[in-house]
DNA sequence: CTTAGCACTCAAAGGGTTAGAGTGCTAAGA
DNA sequence: TCTTAGCACTCTAACCCTTTGAGTGCTAAG
C-alpha cells in the first residue's frame, strides 16, 4: 500500500488536531474541515490504511485515532507546515534576548528561561567546549602583605582569577619572577601535561615559590579541567504540568526528576554532528524515562570555542512546528548577539 | 479553657502521627498508641477541646483531626520532640558538604541539591551580600595590541576581571597611566557615586582613555550593583510531588510555578534579624500563594560579607522535627567549612 | 473524671445503567 | 472504481444509587 497524497493530507490534519486537542481524532471532525472535502466514511477507510501502515494508533475501538511514533517522525519531516513567526514573536524573542547576560553559567540560566517562556514548555540550555583549553597567559599581581591575585587568560580568551591569601610575605620581585617561569613552563599545556616533575622545577624558581606554586597550579589546573565540562540549566519545569499528559503525576513527577537530575546532559551529543533543528521523537530516545517525550533541540554559536544547545522538552504532542520555529529564531538571534562582542562589553551602548 | 498537659500530650500525637501519615487523624488511632493510657472516648473529648481551642479542624463530620495552623505553630514552639540526626546522617551529611565548592552562585546550586536530597523535599539556598560593594583597586593588563584585561579587586575580596577589546591599538603606558587614575579616583566608590563628572576629570587623563574609560566604567558600575544582588538557588522541585498534598495537580504546578520565579526572593528578609531556625507555617506566609506550605529556614556564615540561607519547602505537614534538625545541621557545617578559608584554595590539601 | 455504648453523619468505594462518540462494513450511487 | 450514506456494534466516561465503615457527639453508668 502506498502513501498517496490523499493519507498524507489526512495524516497531516490529525496529528495537527491531535497537537492542538490532545484527545483521539475521529473521522468526522476530520471530514468537517475546512478543506477537506470527503465524507467521514472515506476519511474512516483512509484512517484504517494508515493505521495498518503504522502511522496511527487506537486507544481502544471506540476511540479516535492518534499519531504513532513513526506518525510523529513523518509529520516533522514531511507533512508539517512551516510555522512563520509573527511579528510580535519575533520582537518578543529578540527583547528578551537583547537584555545584557554576563557569565556563561548565568547567562545558559537565562538562556533556559527565556526559551521555555517563548515555547510554554521546560527548557533546557548547555554550553560546552569543543577543544581542550589550556593557559595562555599568567599573571600574578600583589594585593598586600600576604595576598596576591592570580590572573589566568585561558586559550578560549576567557579570564579566570582568584586572591590567594598566605599566611607569609611576598616579595613582589618574587611574583614577578614567579609569573615569568610559570609563563615559560606552563602555558599551551593541557592539565594532564602539568607534571610533578615540571612543577619541581618551577618550585626552585623563587624564594617563595615551594609554598606558592602548589596553591597556583591546583587552581590552575583545576580551571583548566572545569572549563571543559559542560554547563547545564534547565527552566520551566512547572510548564509541563500544564499539558494534559502530565495530569498524572507519576508520570509527572518521573520526567520532573529526570530532569533534575542531568539525564539529559547526553543529549548535545545527539547534536554533535548534526546541524540545524532536530527533533527526538518519543521512542527514538536512547534514555528509557523519555519513552513519551519528544525533545527538539537546535545548535547556536557561542563564539570563544564554546558550543551553545538549546532544548525544549515535551510531550510526543506538541507543537513540532511552532517549537521548531521559535527555537531555530532564538539559536540564530543568539548567534548573531554573539558574533559582535562589543554588544556584550558595552551594556547600555547609547549612554552619554 | 486551659491548656492542661494531657491536652498537650493528644496534640503532640496528632500531629505526630498526621506527618506520618498525612490522613485525617481518629480518637482511635491515638488511644491506641502504647503511652496513652485513656479510651478513645476520652481522647475524644480533649479533641473537642482542641478543636474549639483552635488547634484542631475537622474536614468534615465523620472524619479526623488535622492540625490547624496554630496547632502546628504550637507544636514547633512547644511539643515538637528534638529529633537528633543519626550518625549515619550526619555522616553523608558531612561528606556531602565536603566536596569542595568553587564560585557563589555555582556552590549556592550545589548546596540546594544537597538540601534538598537531605530532607527530601525542595529546597531554596541564598546568598546575599550584606553592605554595599565597593572596588578596592584596579588593574588593566594588556593583552595584546587591541586588548587589555581589566581586573577588580572588590572590598569583599572577590576579584571579578574582564577580558576587553577593542579596535584600536592600546599603548601601555597609557595602559599604566589610567590604572593609576582610576585608582586614585574610583576605589572605594560605591556605584552610584560614580558621577559623570568624575568620568570628565579621568577621561583626560590619558591618550585613549575617552574610549576605554566608558568600557571600564560600565563594567565596574555593572558589577558592583550585580554584587549587590542575591544569588538563589532551587532544587529538588520534583520532590513536591511525593508529597500526598501535591498530588492535585493544580496545586503542584501553583507552587512549582511560585518556586520557579522569584516569589521566595524575599524570604532572606524575613531572616534578616531573627536567628536559628525559624519556621514559617502555612497562612503566617506573606505571599498568599504559599498558604498551605510551610518554609523551614536557617541562616549560615560564608564570610567574605556574604550572608546565606538554606531553606526547605513542603507541606505544611512536614516532619519539622527532622527538617529543622537537618537543615540546623546543614548550616552548622557549612559555616564551619567557611572559617577555614584554605580549604577552598586547596582543592584536595593533601596531595604530595 | 473516665469510659462503654449507641445513634448519627458523611466521604469514599462499589455497582449498574446510560449516553454518545467512534468504528467497520455493506450496499447504493457517481 | 471510487465515494458515501446508513447501520449495527463496541466501549469508555459519566452518572446515579447504594453500601460501607470510620469517626463523631452524647448519654449514662462505673
Amino acid at each position: 500500500m502506498e502513501l498517496t497524497e490523499r493519507k498524507k493530507k489526512v495524516l497531516r490534519s490529525i496529528v495537527d488536531l491531535y497537537i492542538r486537542t490532545a484527545e483521539p481524532v475521529g473521522s468526522k471532525a476530520i471530514a468537517e474541515l475546512p478543506d477537506m472535502n470527503y465524507s467521514s466514511a472515506t476519511i474512516r477507510n483512509e484512517m484504517a490504511d494508515l493505521t495498518t501502515l503504522g502511522y496511527l494508533e487506537q486507544p481502544h475501538t471506540s476511540a479516535g485515532r492518534i499519531p504513532s511514533a513513526a506518525g510523529y517522525r513523518l509529520y516533522v519531516d514531511e507533512l508539517m507546515a512551516d510555522y512563520r513567526l509573527s511579528i510580535d514573536e519575533a520582537h518578543s524573542i529578540n527583547t528578551a534576548i537583547e537584555e545584557k547576560m554576563q557569565r556563561v553559567d548565568k547567562m545558559m540560566e537565562k538562556v533556559a528561561k527565556l526559551v521555555s517562556q517563548a515555547t510554554d514548555l521546560p527548557a533546557i540550555s548547555v554550553a560546552s567546549r569543543r577543544g581542550g583549553t589550556t593557559v595562555k597567559r599568567f599573571d600574578l599581581i600583589l594585593a598586600g602583605s600576604g595576598s596576591f591575585i592570580l590572573v589566568l587568560l585561558l586559550s578560549t580568551d576567557e579570564v579566570v582569577n582568584k586572591l590567594i591569601k598566605l599566611p607569609l610575605h611576598i616579595a613582589e620581585s618574587d611574583l614577578k619572577l614567579l609569573g615569568a617561569v610559570l609563563n615559560a613552563t606552563l602555558t599551551g599545556l593541557a592539565p594532564e601535561e602539568i607534571t610533578g616533575e615540571l612543577l619541581e622545577r618551577i618550585m626552585n624558581s623563587a624564594e617563595s615559590a615551594a609554598t606558592l606554586v602548589p596553591v597556583i597550579v591546583d587552581f590552575t589546573t583545576e580551571t583548566l579541567r572545569r572549563s571543559g565540562t559542560t554547563n547545564m540549566a534547565v527552566a520551566g519545569q512547572a510548564r509541563l504540568l500544564q499539558q494534559p499528559e502530565y495530569r498524572n503525576i507519576d508520570k509527572a513527577q518521573k520526567m520532573l526528576t529526570t530532569l533534575d537530575e542531568d539525564a539529559l546532559s547526553n543529549l548535545p551529543a545527539v547534536m554533535q554532528n548534526a546541524n540545524g533543528t532536530k527533533v527526538l521523537v518519543g521512542p527514538e530516545h536512547v534514555a528509557q524515562e523519555l519513552k513519551d517525550t519528544s525533545v527538539v533541540m537546535t545548535k547556536f554559536d557561542i563564539g570563544d570555542g564554546l558550543q551553545g544547545m538549546i532544548g525544549v522538552v515535551g510531550p510526543t504532542r506538541m507543537d513540532y512546528a511552532k517549537v521548531t520555529a521559535r527555537l531555530s529564531y532564538f539559536a540564530e538571534s543568539l548567534s548573531k548577539m554573539f558574533a559582535k562582542p562589543e554588544q556584550q562589553s558595552l551594556p547600555e551602548g547609547k549612554e552619554e
